[in-house]
DNA sequence: GCGACAG
DNA sequence: ATCTTGTCGC
């Protein structure tokens, strides 16, 4: 199937891809290095796809690369990941490092086909993969203020992520698997990642380079 | 049927 | 996503 062009034709690749999702942890995951992906959007029609690469262990950088580019497939909830993955994907295929673990901004399978931008990274890479999203696609119950406390996301009866706090008195993140993960690991793994910040360094980093390259577009061509 | 809906 | 610095509060 060639890449979709239209609506009906990413809800099918979607739909066709979804079963290959594994939510399950290889015994023998070790996460040392982790990859954030981020994408930022100009005023105009360009953008900057941004992965980071940070030591798991201390989070300091080991890499990064900026790809410029523009869109053409519009915003649609659900559908937003083919917005970003040509680009992320240009981006991955530049990295010095395979990471261990790529941490995507958005959802994984708490998504409305259970196929969000994480699990679509995830099984195109093969890299384990989780989805850190800054707002949720189901209802929620709130979870405790402890940092670590989290709730269940609940979609026709499956648990298919989790509100988790990951600082006390802020809003929660909403983690889901992505590919070849458990959730309860993606949530162990985020809490790693966000020993001082809501969301986890990886998310942070990237972010705010996606700014600066558009800013300052001399700085990375 | 209508509204809501990751970034 | 983006428009946007300083400021109030824990």
């Amino acid at each position: 199937m060639t890449w979709p062009t239209t609506v009906d034709e990413a809800i099918a690749l979607q739909e066709k891809l979804r079963y290959l999702v594994v939510t399950t942890t290889d015994p023998d995951l070790d996460v040392r290095v982790v990859a954030g992906l981020d994408v930022g959007y100009a005023a105009d029609d360009r953008l900057a796809a941004v992965v980071v690469v940070l030591d798991a262990t201390t989070l300091e950088p080991l890499d990064e690369v900026v790809v410029h580019g523009t869109t053409d497939f519009p915003y649609v909830p659900g559908l937003f990941a083919f917005r970003e993955m040509p680009s992320l994907m240009t981006a991955l295929g530049k990295l010095a490092v395979t990471p261990d673990l790529l941490v995507c901004d958005g959802q994984g399978v708490a998504h409305p086909r259970r196929f969000g931008l994480a699990c679509h990274l995830g099984v195109e890479t093969g890299i384990p993969s989780i989805g850190v999203a800054k707002s949720p696609m189901v209802s929620f119950a709130p979870p405790g203020d402890a940092r670590g406390s989290h709730t269940d996301l609940v979609m026709d009866d499956d648990v298919v992520g989790r509100a988790l706090r990951t600082q006390s008195g802020v809003k929660p993140v909403f983690v889901s698997v992505g590919h070849k993960i458990d959730l309860d690991r993606a949530c162990a793994e985020v809490l790693r990642l966000a020993p001082r910040y809501r969301l986890p360094e990886t998310t942070r980093q990237a972010d705010q380079l996606t700014r600066l390259s558009l800013r300052d577009p001399t700085e990375h061509p």
